[in-house]
DNA sequence: CAGTATCCGATCTGATACTG
DNA sequence: CAGTATCAGATCGGATACTG
């Protein structure tokens, strides 16, 4: 049962909320990019620093360790000089990464119209404000 | 075109990157939890605040705004006493609220996967350490 | 190459008192 | 009822120097 039913005077308990859990899973600055980033195959750390622009190395690092440690990236190390690491996509990773798929298409369909919302909202207070 | 191909050496622009757009849309704390609780219809303020465990007036108040300013809820007030104002979904919501359907479909789905990796992966770090 | 360690400012959040 | 205003604490995030 994917739909999450809200009658009225439910509540949405914080703990085992499944989309308290996608959120968590999924927020912060840099998860989001860097699953798509890895989607296509294994990549390494240097390639993601770059391919992902305005990421730091700090914030790289942590994304990377917290998506590993959630079950949705898999990291080899291969002991050669100089050191290669790769992260991939686990199976569940990429089962989200197709939910993902609808959102950013949402987000494209519909650029266009949040940009107008949120002009006409700044000129409607602007107006207000005098 | 939803699918955001990714070859070697692209970059994730950090503008009009559509993954960004759906991100900052959405990131936040209780931006996804407004956005279900609103699902079934109009709500007010105070249901909002009962009925989202957690979420203070002030984090309320300003992710309203903010939806509102994206044009994802639309606001209605009522001249009455006391005063009543409800927040629906737009039409754009509601089809990203679909799309949000899949992501909590996945991570009901893996909850558990998720939960035994996160205690696999600590408990290798702490035998790691210890 | 693939990180770690450290410092620090920016941002986010919660608690709470007050108001039309 | 539906907010706004203010303050303090927590967390996030960036820059950068250093290392196996």
């Amino acid at each position: 049962m994917p739909q999450a039913k809200i009658d009225a005077g439910d509540e949405i308990a914080v703990e085992a909320c499944p989309v308290r859990e996608v959120l968590d899973r999924v927020a912060g600055k840099w998860s989001i990019l860097i699953i798509v980033a890895a989607a296509r195959g294994p990549v390494r750390f240097t390639e993601l620093e770059r391919s992902i622009e305005g990421i730091s190395r700090r914030m790289l690092t942590l994304t990377l360790r917290h998506l590993e440690r959630d079950g949705l990236l898999k990291r080899t190390v291969y002991a050669t000089v100089p050191p290669r690491v790769d992260y991939e996509l686990t199976d569940i990773a990429r089962e989200l990464h197709q939910s993902l798929l609808s959102l950013t298409d949402w987000a494209e369909r519909h650029r266009a119209a949040i940009s107008a919302a949120r002009v006409a909202y700044d000129a409607e207070r602007l107006a207000a404000a005098g």
